[in-house]
RNA sequence: GGUCGCGUGGCCGAGCGGCUAGGCAGAGCUCUGCAAAAGCUCGUACAGCGGUUCGAAUCCGCUCGCGACCUCCA
């Protein structure tokens, strides 16, 4: 494309350029989900921004190398770390091992992202796969007297870092602020500081999720697993770290900090943030229990919903919305976007059907080649502008007024140069299906349709109209469905 | 309190110095057995008050509202 695609860095605060450190290979960390629960509305905006990314870095034509953790293991309930394993109590509040817990919520996690059409990362690591790693970084970053060891604990000093490098440029964050700040914390704390963040924390009593560590009997830290998935797969400096704006401070902060330590180098070049999905304008979070779940979203299963809506209803609603702004999620706007989807589904099936007859001689429309060209750069410029993908479906919209005219004979295919047709009809595709994944929503209810063919079937048979008899049989029976003449009533079933 | 962001027509939601955003809802017309779809047309919005500018929704200042982060969350 003529423009090249902008991020926006929250590193730097503006869109930049997007250059990888070596094209055409991209490569993208995005925090994945704690699987103690069923991800929620908002979870799922994340991961369907950055579903775009990958899809848009894709259809670039870079070689994208995606990564997205599960977290099982080392999320504290609550304070930073002193707390319960989110995981672990789960476990022992149903009496299961925790990894049942995991096991069941990844695959609650994976059949969502499939339903809305996010495609599987390249790798989906997890934490607990990766505690030697871990352990190992730990190492590196003691040696490097980056982080210091009390009673078993590992703790990642803030203090030693900031001496050497700087911390909280990610998040705005005042250093002396918060090294000042301290608060007691009953004096059971052994952190030096309060904001430093563990590594490894050794078991206590109740913990049931532990392994064994050169410093204890334990568990790893929340951040560190980050740091070394992603350094892992995509080496210590790499193009693209993802996540909601609210793991920007402390978690995106202290893995800055890690690599940063343990390497040398400031691990991404690219920081994106996702902006928050809000319910009445407040922030969709676990912890405020504002959360509505995707499957009662697609049931209509909750007390805020009047009705169900569908996996590509609640995607295209999302991309109707820019990833960095705030999205307040209500039936209106719901409403709406299941329509407009519809809408656009309806100009996808045109898209498809209409054809160019090369032999044919019709005056070209100046007017309508112009049109339709600058409709195409106006998505692009979308896409390119920091994956604005609300500008690019207002882009298709105004494309399928074209299609539309063509369709109902307003418009001949011929008035068009052959290359933009060809350009429209492949734009109006590739964005719709393979860049925004919005796919088509067959009706389900095929039964319904099946009974409607069997009303015909029988009247015709009352009238002896055999001949179409027998062709609704036959056409059915080349679906694999078979139609049985009951003594009092007509059935069908799977040919067999 | 600190840091950051937001307030756009009936609703959702882009735009970020001059050029039609788009969708939903609504009105009119064309088409039409009825209906739907589709096409065309319409409403002239930018929280308030100042300022900068030939020109501001877009920049600056103040005021009022709302939100996020600051020991959990995508």
């Amino acid at each position: 494309m003529q423009q090249k695609l902008r991020l926006y860095n929250t590193l730097s605060r503006e869109k930049v350029v997007f250059e990888p450190i070596n094209p055409p290979f991209v490569g993208m960390y995005v925090c994945g989900p704690t699987v103690y629960n069923n991800v929620h509305l908002g979870n799922v905006r994340t991961f369907t921004s950055f579903d775009i990314l990958f899809r848009y870095l894709k259809h670039l034509g870079y070689k994208v190398r995606y990564v997205r953790n599960i977290t099982d293991v080392g999320h504290l309930v609550n304070d930073a770390d002193d707390g319960e394993d989110k995981i672990g109590k789960i476990a022992k509040l149903e009496n299961l091992e925790p990894m049942e817990i995991v096991q069941r919520y990844t695959t609650d996690f994976h059949d969502v992202m499939a339903r809305i059409n996010n495609l599987p990362p390249s790798i989906e690591p997890t934490a607990t796969g990766h505690l030697l790693e871990q352990i190992s970084m730990i190492k590196e970053l003691l040696v490097k007297g980056m982080a210091y060891e009390v009673n078993g604990s590992v703790y990642f000093s803030i203090r030693k870092y900031n001496d050497k490098y700087t911390y909280g440029e990610l998040s705005g964050r005042n250093i002396d602020e918060l090294l000042g700040g301290s608060r007691d914390l009953d004096g059971q704390d052994e952190k030096q500081e309060s904001i430093d963040f563990a590594l490894w924390k050794k078991a206590t009593g109740g913990h049931i999720m532990r392994w064994d560590s050169p410093w204890s009997v334990g568990f790893p830290g929340w951040h560190l697993e980050c740091s070394v998935m992603s350094h892992k797969y995509l080496g210590k400096t790499f193009d693209i770290h993802g996540g909601g704006l609210d793991l920007k401070f402390p978690h995106h902060e202290c893995e800055i900090a890690q690599g940063t330590a343990a390497h040398g180098e400031h691990p991404v070049k690219y920081w994106l943030h996702a902006n928050m999905l809000t319910v009445n304008g407040q922030k969709m979070s676990k912890s405020l229990g504002n959360s509505i779940l995707p499957d009662q979203l697609f049931t209509g299963n909750h007390e805020l919903l009047d009705q169900s809506y569908s996996p590509m209803t609640l995607r295209f609603a999302m991309l109707q919305a820019h990833y960095r702004s705030t999205m307040d999620i209500s039936n209106d706007a719901l409403k709406a976007a299941a329509k407009a989807y519809r809408k656009l589904m309806n100009g996808l099936r045109i898209a498809k059907s209409l054809e160019y007859d090369e032999s044919a001689t019709v005056d070209k429309n100046d007017k309508a080649i112009s049109q339709i060209n600058s409709i195409v750069d106006s998505i692009y410029r979308g896409l390119n502008d920091d994956l604005n993908t609300a500008v690019a479906i207002a882009g298709l919209f105004n494309m399928q007024k074209k299609l539309n005219s063509i369709h109902l004979g307003q418009l001949q295919p011929e008035a068009l140069d052959k290359d933009t047709f060809d350009r429209m009809i492949s734009t109006f595709a590739t964005i719709s299906h393979d860049v925004l994944g919005l796919v088509e929503e067959k009706p389900q209810n095929l039964e319904n349709a099946i009974d409607i063919v069997l009303e015909d079937y029988k009247a015709a048979k009352q009238a002896k109209d055999y001949e179409k008899v027998d062709v609704i049989r036959a056409k059915l029976k080349e679906m694999g469905l078979s139609v049985k003449d009951m003594k009092d009533r007509i059935e069908w079933a799977y040919e067999e």
